[in-house]
DNA sequence: TTGAAAGCGCTACCAT
DNA sequence: ATGGTAGCGCTTTCAA
């Protein structure tokens, strides 16, 4: 339409300034990309090129608002970077993992972070071995060397239970989620070491839920509000998980706290305006997001083989009681 | 590697039955692919084909449950359907969406689904022209004929002032989201139709509120309980600005719902749980993500000029009481 | 039964 | 200052 070479007009285009195209010529071309509302074609460009300039991020769970918020601060940096983030939903299910790792590869996203299921690790060893970049982000495989942002769940599971233990507490009950995957491994491992610690009850039967749901809290909950010798708190590891908590407490005719405790393994908007004011453990998602995003771009467009990193992110501790809906913080560093 | 010519290959692995290849030279060639671990390049098929069974779709806040929820089931069904889903977050702000909507084509989706931002259109209209595939969902333009998803806002508003009516309220405050959006623009309608008919205190400063922020629903509580005469219940636009909400009624104060009623417009797995079980209008999120995919893909994968097809769907209301913590859904019938 | 060639849209390189 | 050409990886058509 401008009477000229594809070629002229893909350097007019890309604003190649550098390369001597008279202002006429220019102007012309770029007259008849807007007349025609002319969009390159980035799959022929990222074929040409060998870059797509678009990440992947694959979540267990986007409708849950732990991965809406790391998926949300990770657009924000890819949208800042020039890159475009394409977000898949595993549904905690390792057969839809491997699919959307491997999609992902097959439509040229530069790298990828990922929130893996954790029942295998055979495609990300795949990764690993083809050198392609990606993070891991909240959740690591132990045995592996890799990039990965996680939190410290061992240790903020210390603290809270240690805290119960100071309330006087001597049941704690634990909720967790699938047992298998790395950020409940370490939950469960501080979580027994504050046992041991503070001497409180050793019973497995207090260890219950196996499961992310709604109803595998309310579940769990219920079985071990149906022991002999119930607890008289609950730490809690995961959102959506402690709903159902409150759910089954509350048939059950008991009161929060009066009768039982609770502190959630996760933190979010609403933990203050729930039936009791939830004590939480905060993990700074937004600040996870932004470092594996910052990561994994250092290592998209490095040439070298850069090292691994993994970086393990404090927590913090906010208590919230029933007399005051104003939010305290109190650092974890105590 | 398996010594045969690339177009024998690509044969094979897509697995073209009907073409006659001999089952040695089928398992040599399967071997070969297995053992690289090869991967097609699905860049590469989409130019070559035309279509990359791939959807776009553009939310204003994927940390929003509400837009999380509608990812999540389209999610769901594109997955079973074969296609791979690209999200996108907007964050209410036009601007991204116009890059976002011109990426997606740039990359070649086969079709979009959106929840526009609505500062704009001409980016919308484009598409028409273009006869490039698209539903709107959650919010349309009124102007403008073409696929649509959205829920009833206008006979669900109606409804919940009415409600509140019956209960003796005179003075119902509306805290609107971002008011030139087509949901907030029905709702008002629904909330001002009531006003007339029940003959409740007609004033433009009980509909207060223009943004969907925790902040945005705390400030403009706020000012309506600062009023001569506040109002004595709320009719709020969002998840998110009614916890702003609740932190205005609570800090002044107030109880729920002694003090001051409060329905919300969207429910979620929380609106059980908070500080006082809250009424709420339920839209049927999954219900309507799928309605959308199964729309678009048909257009998509039709060859014809499909006429526009606009649904409204009916919202539930959902009656919660501060003394029953059991959910009991009444239909939005009477 | 398989190979060769063309082309999807783009851009880097080499010519002129 | 611009045009031609090749090739990214794939699939389809035609040829053998």
């Amino acid at each position: 339409m401008a009477g000229v070479h594809p070629s002229t007009v893909s350097r007019v285009l890309r604003g190649k300034e550098n390369i001597p195209i008279p202002e006429a010529t220019r102007q012309r071309i770029k007259k008849a990309a807007k007349d025609l509302k002319y969009l390159p074609d980035e799959r022929a460009r990222a074929l040409r090129l060998g870059k797509s300039h678009t990440i992947g991020l694959v979540v267990p769970d986007i409708s849950n608002v732990f991965f809406a918020e790391i998926a949300k601060s990770i657009e924000i940096e890819s949208y800042k970077a020039g890159y475009t983030l394409v977000v898949c939903d595993t549904n905690e299910e390792q057969e839809k993992e491997v699919h959307f790792v491997n999609n992902l590869i097959s439509r040229g996203v530069d790298g990828l972070i990922i929130a893996p299921v954790q029942d295998s690790d055979g495609h990300i060893f795949d990764l690993k071995e083809k050198k392609y970049p990606f993070v891991l982000i909240d959740r690591c495989f132990e045995d592996m060397e890799a990039n990965a942002i996680v939190s410290d769940n061992e240790d903020a599971a210390f603290k809270a239970v240690a805290y119960l233990a100071r309330l006087g507490h001597k049941r704690v009950g634990f909720l967790s989620g699938r047992q298998n995957i790395y950020t409940i491994r370490k939950r469960l491992a501080g979580y027994k070491k504050a046992v041991e610690e503070y001497n409180l009850e050793r019973n497995e039967a207090l260890i219950c839920g196996n499961g992310f749901t709604f109803e595998s809290g309310y579940e769990a909950t219920l079985e071990i509000l149906s022991l002999p010798n119930p607890s008289t708190a609950l730490l809690i590891s995961g959102n959506i998980i402690t709903l159902g908590a409150i759910k089954a407490i509350l048939e059950k005719g008991l009161n929060i706290p009066d009768d039982i405790s609770m502190i959630g393994f996760t933190d979010n908007i609403v933990s203050p305006y729930l039936v009791c004011p939830l004590t939480t453990i905060s993990h700074p998602l937004r600040e996870m997001g932004k470092k594996a995003f910052d990561l994994l771009i250092k290592h998209v467009e490095s040439k070298d083989n850069l090292p691994f990193t993994e970086e393990i992110i404090k927590t913090q501790f906010h208590v919230r009681r029933s007399t005051d809906r104003v939010l305290s913080q109190v650092e974890a560093a105590w």
